[in-house]
DNA sequence: CAGCATCCGTGTGGATACTG
DNA sequence: CAGTATCCACACGGATGCTG
């Protein structure tokens, strides 16, 4: 029988979408790709005022991880005070545009059962 | 400045993404989801073997979650053997269908960057 | 301001064995 | 066959303090 995920393959996915979901699993990270979507350029304390209850550490990791999945750039400018812009990359649109229709399932849903 | 979460309301998000998240969250949900797609009836054992790794501790419980989230459907059938049936309600049909273009973005990213 | 270093608690998931 | 029952490991996220 055909299996939908290939042990011993690191990324033999099959049907795709748990691939996707290793880049957007992390408790924050769709609220990020949303806050850099809804505005197109964001600075680190911004982000932070926008997840209330998120740490630095976890912010700043899940921002490191995003960036090495391609879908958020960091541009840092060399001033003082430090000034660090986070947006995201054609993919990371691309991704934002995927996940809308998870958001709108959601959304009815919760219209549906209140 | 607005948030995009509401902390201390148990279901207030805004933007509703990360109640989805809340729903798929999980090692192997999304494959299942896939599984019960493919084939709209599928048997416990038939599941284990379709997901090689998952051990049926895991693989019960989150069949009990999707359950609860009402987008599994289970059917137990009185017989000896025991038979269980699970299928997707018409909300996880919906959910599978909101996880399609997902799937495609991580396809279509693998086959750019292979 | 934008982080990193360190330590730590929890929960999710996993291994193994057993049952109706 | 379709599960429970235990026990356990470790990754993830969190709290706190410090730095360029």
């Amino acid at each position: 029988m055909a299996t939908l995920n290939r042990p011993g393959t690191a990324e033999g996915h099959v049907c795709g979408i748990d691939t996707a979901m290793e880049v957007i699993g992390g408790r924050w990270k769709v609220l990020l790709l949303w806050a850099l979507h809804e505005q197109p350029c964001r600075r680190f304390g911004e982000l932070r005022r926008l997840l209330p209850g998120i740490t630095e550490k976890v912010l700043a990791s899940h921002l490191r991880e995003l960036e090495a999945d391609g879908v958020v750039r960091r541009v840092s400018y060399d001033e003082v005070p430090p000034r660090v812009e986070y947006s995201l990359t054609e993919d990371g649109l691309r991704l934002n545009d995927a996940l809308q229709p998870l958001a709108a399932w959601a959304r009815e849903r919760r219209s549906r059962q209140p």
